[in-house]
DNA sequence: TCTCCGGTGATACACTGTAACACCGGCAGC
DNA sequence: GCTGCCGGTGTTACAGTGTATCACCGGAGA
């Protein structure tokens, strides 16, 4: 269901990070979308680091002596990469991460936000979708989108330190 | 499934708020905890506004030529509201409504906001929460909370409107 | 009475996000 | 080539969101 490298903390980070690079160019030139320079590089920062930044994060991490770059800039970048569905905003973070893998549209998404590794996985289940459906149904509402967030701990903290977290 | 008032920017938010101000009292009765001034005034105004309110709307609200109330006392009222499940946080808004009903602690919340009348329906959904589970358990992910909201259209403003919205 | 403690008031500050305007560089069209 | 348009970026300003910190106050209990 979902193919990429999973909660992205350690050494895959790399991986991701090319994949979403490329994944990205494709995309533009099949769209004929101009991937300038700074949006590359907020999708690089975002891919590289794995973890969900803040706006103020990214527009950190890209300034150094020889370039400022402000975080209005950067959420201009942003909005170009979510409309493109190349990153996700996490919204109960008010954070972003990237995306590797191409989702169709409103496709139900799902995200695992580790709370122990600061980790974002991302998966869908069309089990959901097909309650989420029926429920909203029910309800006689008509969606057009819709986030669905789960905070926790994911496999490997867990497997990890056991139960001798608390 | 869900016995409350649905959307409530219409006529039903005095019973609502009413229903909201009842159960609070009996619950902070209940478990002795203080239904201070403040934090009866902050529940009351989002009751019975009945859409989401942010902190500074609920400030300016309770705010007089006789009386100001901070955002950060807002804040700790919100605290102390969402604690014990009298409001709920709206993630996607950045703001929160009231509650009139119990749920168990994490019982699945699903959150119905409507893009044209600004008003806001909860339901719960048995289906969703166990498609949620097995998702969750195929993924490894251990989950502690997590958030559900959808927007689009409730069934009134749809049914009012028709077509001739767009 | 004195102390402790939770709730509140108040100030300050950091973070998040948007509006408005100027500039710049590429790309028609002439 | 020149001109005008237009999208992307830089910059400033500002509104909204949320937290940290300290002071004060009032009730409960020693």
């Amino acid at each position: 269901m979902h193919d990429h490298a999973g909660h992205e903390g350690g050494a895959c980070g790399a991986d991701h990070a090319a994949a979403t690079m490329a994944r990205a160019e494709k995309l533009c030139r099949d769209r004929s979308l101009h991937f300038t320079k700074l949006r590359h590089d907020v999708l690089q920062a975002v891919a590289e680091t794995g973890k969900p930044m803040g706006a103020y994060d990214i527009a950190e991490r890209l300034s150094g002596p020889e370039r400022r770059v402000a975080a209005v800039s950067v959420y201009r970048a942003l909005d170009f990469l979510t409309e493109n569905g190349l990153v996700h905003r996490i919204a109960s973070r008010n954070a972003f991460v990237s995306c590797a893998h191409e989702h169709g549209a409103g496709e139900g998404l799902v995200f695992l936000i580790c709370r122990s590794c600061g980790g974002i996985d991302e998966t869908t289940s069309p089990e959901i979708e097909a309650g989420l459906g029926r429920t909203l149904e029910r309800a006689g509402f008509r969606p057009a989108s819709r986030i669905l967030e789960v905070e926790g701990e994911c496999g490997a903290c867990h497997g990890r330190q056991g139960d001798d977290a608390h």
